[in-house]
DNA sequence: GTCTATAGGTTGATAGAC
DNA sequence: GTCTATCAACCTATAGAC
């Protein structure tokens, strides 16, 4: 990784988040020094302030981007009119979303206690609009006849966090192809869903 | 927390592990000093290695003797035959036992990956052993032809991770009672492991 | 059993040379 | 834009007095 010395200011930044990243999400936030990232990057740990104006900024900015991320891939969807059709689609792009960024998904969940009081209201606020793009559709099915759902706001946190379950055990290449994982979930989704 | 010198082992034991659960939870095993601890027991930080060798010790204390109490309360239940009846109980379980323990189930699912890898296996195995619990009701109830389920193994996982995320959001006195939080839950798992 | 003191290192962040 | 050097603060863990 050493480097000679001289300028990279539109490759720098990058492999610094990237760098931060990885090793935010083996080892922790706290447990991660600028020192740890800046010898992964190749670079003396003040240079990492080109960048960052300090770690709690690093630490933001790859949670918010995974946030802003998450939020338009999936209105970048073909929406269905369909609620059934419409949780079906949410149950795969979530599955097939999270399980491609586990090192973001991870941070997103882990390091909320990690970030300012103020960077943390607005990771929140992220996370309530995609988990509003669920309930929108439980409601929807609910009232259309196609649902039976005594609570959609419970409903809505029991579905994601079942379908966050797959992250810590799912593994490419394992007994279980991700179409197999994916109808899986989907049934047990469905079916709780349903009378 | 001022204290007089002299001598207190039969409670400052206790106390440490309590200060150092909460700082735990609340800001993560990494960000906790020893210092911090001391301060909130009311002692200095040289007197916590009078109950711990060293940190991680204090970290994999708390984790062990909560897994252990989690299996233990289990086993101490009415086992029943129907294995509907039995996973019933098992949410029911499942959903207070955590709930009384906010803290504890904090640190036993964000803190694994500060575990040495002795310390880590250990704990592993205990969790395996709690999963295997709900494992063999649906596997019984499949076998007995009450459940329909196509992967006993994920199933088991996805009602775990389902039931887990009561934590993140559940507060007593808010919008719905302990008993609906349950009867919401109990639906949605029955429902998605029968036709 | 707790104290004070300290060893030996690490931390986040900054200043100034190049 | 990166380097070297540095500051002041903090860390875990230990030693020895009481």
């Amino acid at each position: 990784m050493a480097r000679t010395q001289g300028s990279h200011s539109d490759i720098t930044g990058p492999r610094i988040r990237e760098a931060a990243l990885a090793l935010f999400a083996r080892h922790g936030y706290a447990a991660v020094s600028m020192r740890q990232i800046a010898a992964e990057v190749g670079v003396q740990a003040g240079a990492l302030y080109n960048y960052t104006p300090d770690k709690q900024s690093l630490l933001f900015r790859l949670m918010y981007e995974h946030m802003q991320d998450l939020i338009a891939a999936y209105a970048d969807q073909d929406q269905t009119e369909d609620a059934a059709e419409a949780l079906r689609q949410f149950v795969g792009f979530h599955i097939r979303f999270h399980l491609q960024r586990p090192d973001e998904v991870f941070i997103a969940y882990m390091e909320l206690r990690n970030l300012s009081s103020d960077n943390f209201a607005q990771i929140e606020a992220l996370r309530r609009t995609y988990e509003n793009a669920l309930e929108a559709i439980l409601r929807k099915g609910q009232a259309a006849g196609a649902f039976d759902i005594a609570d959609t706001k419970i409903a809505t946190l029991a579905v994601i966090a079942m379908l966050n379950g797959v992250m810590t055990w799912y593994r490419a290449g394992g007994r279980l192809s991700l179409d197999e994982v994916e109808q899986a979930y989907w049934d047990m989704v469905h079916r709780s869903v349903t009378a």
